[in-house]
This record gives structure tokens, sequence and C-alpha cells, in this order.
DNA sequence: AGATCTACCCGCACGC
DNA sequence: TGCGTGCGGGTAGATC
């Protein structure tokens, strides 16, 4: 599933291909997707890709006037293709563009969404956002102030999306294996150490998963479905039983909030 | 009233 | 083969 990664590499990705294209069809196999909106295709016939950008796990792609949001949920992929290209069942949206080409919508979950909007301000997942990590306003303060009354997990925590904005649920285990902090820790009971450790290794493992997508991508042309470029460095996600890189203990796999959750209990042992 | 929990969306993978 | 269940990001709505 796209992680604030994937989706970073998919925003780049986009620029390359679709930058200035403009929107001169579009069919919608599955109006959900786009929020059943029945103003969506007479807002972005005729407009052209102009901006490209992200916000936690929020695509941004500005059109003329107003923006398309994208969520990818777990499947969501976009796929730029050649008119002849067979359709699938998965394929929700079909942009046709002025060159020729198809931007296709695809996602076996149907999970995704696509909205337009006028303003940025207009979109309410995006008006949750709490601070990306690399945010100067993202600090040891702000998570204080953040956290000073929640007694949830710290796992559950780095999930919100209200805190700190792009954390997925894989990068969430990796993180607090990196910290040493045990994922079932209330979040108020973090020290400045914690916090700040939670911090610095957020940063460090989206910035190395987004330095491998990025490289990555060279080898793909239209398929932008990137995904697993970085299971290769994953630590503990996924890993049930193996033994723990540090101390060689079986990954211990469970729920929390309804999460799949893998750690290692003696490495992250402070509860 | 704010924090937290639960159900929901959906189709595939998996196990019996 | 067929059926039941788990999974998961974000959100609406319920509940603590």
């Amino acid at each position: 599933m796209p992680e604030l990664p994937e989706v970073q590499t998919v925003v780049a990705t986009l620029e390359t291909l679709i930058k200035d294209r403009k929107i001169v069809q579009v069919e919608i196999l599955y109006p959900p997707i786009i929020g059943n909106d029945d103003t969506f295709e007479s807002n972005v016939i005729n407009q052209s890709f102009r901006s490209f950008s992200r916000k936690g796990k929020f695509l941004i792609l500005g059109l003329d006037r107003g923006y398309l949001v994208v969520h990818l949920r777990m499947e969501g992929k976009f796929y730029v293709v050649k008119q002849d290209y067979l359709i699938d069942k998965h394929t929700h949206v079909i942009f046709h563009l002025d060159d020729g080409t198809l931007l296709l919508y695809h996602d076996v979950r149907k999970f995704g969404r696509i909205n337009y909007i006028k303003r940025i301000e207009d979109h309410a997942g995006l008006n949750r956002l709490g601070h990306e990590v690399w945010d100067p306003l993202c600090d040891i303060n702000y998570l204080k102030e953040k956290t000073a009354n929640k007694r949830v997990a710290v796992k559950t925590m780095l999930l919100d999306q209200s805190i700190i904005a792009g954390i997925g649920n894989i990068y969430a285990n990796e993180i607090l294996f990196e910290a040493r902090i045990h994922p079932e820790l209330p979040s108020n009971q973090l020290s400045d150490e914690a916090l700040q450790l939670i911090l610095d290794k957020t940063k460090e493992i989206l910035e190395a998963a987004i330095e491998a997508g990025g490289t990555s991508i060279r080898s793909y042309t239209s398929q932008l479905g990137v995904t697993g470029l970085f299971q290769q460095s994953l630590k503990v996600h996924g890993k049930e039983n193996e033994p723990c890189l540090v101390c060689a203990t079986p990954i211990v796999k469970k729920q929390v909030n309804g999460r799949g959750t893998y750690f290692c209990t003696v490495c992250q042992k402070v509860k």
C-alpha cells in the first residue's frame, strides 16, 4: 500500500508525465471514487494539470482552476497509457488527455478517493492534517501539546494524521522499533527524549524510503503503482516470528487499536 | 466537551 | 470448491 514515500514518488512521476496536459474527456466507471460528485466532470473538463504536490498521504494536483485531491488509500494506482490500452475491471476513472494518452485510476479495493475542490481549504481531510515531520513547527513542544491528554498507545498516536501527517502502519512499526519504544506505551507518558527520538527516527526512515522510491522509479515509465521499494529495508513490519535483528528474539504481532502491530518484546520493553 | 471506540467501505488471500 | 474471516486509512457517528 502506498505510504508517504510512495505518494511522493507518484507526485514526482505524474509531474514528468502529465504536466500541462489538458483533460479532454472523463469516464467515471465507479462514482464513489469521486465522491458521487455530479459536478466533477464539468469542473475538470478542459483544464490542465499545472502543479503537483503532496501533504501527508494526499496528492494535490493543481488545475487551472481548483485542485484534484487524491488519496490512494491501500491500493490506488495511477497509470499513464496509450489509448488502445486494455481497461480492466479495477480501473474506475479514466482521464483522456490532449496528447492522446489516458490517465487511469486503478484501485482493487475501491477505497481511494479523488475529490475536486475549488480551494485547498475546502477539503476536510487536508484541513485536519497536523504538521509534517520536516516542518520546523513539528518539534517536541508541539508533540507534548498534542499528546498531553492522550492516553492512547503511542502507535495509535503516530497513525493519527492530525498530529503528524503522513505516517502509515508500516512506518509506525519501524519508527517505534528504531526508537526502542513499546507500541502500547500511553502517549502522554513519553519522555522528552522519547519524543525527540520519534521525530528523529521518523525523518530518518521516511527520508530513506523517499530516497529509495526516487531511485527505483527510473526503471518505471508509465506504471505509477510503485510499491515495495522499501520492503527490503523493513526490520519488524510483517516479520512475525522472525528473529529480531538486534537480539534474535522472535518478533511479536498483535492488534493495537485494530491495526497489525509488530515489535520486539525485548528491545521495545519499556511500556 | 473532548477523547476514544466502532463500524463501515471493499475485494482478495487464506484456512478449514 | 465453497464459505467465513481478517486486513486496512480515514471518517462518521456512537459512546465513554
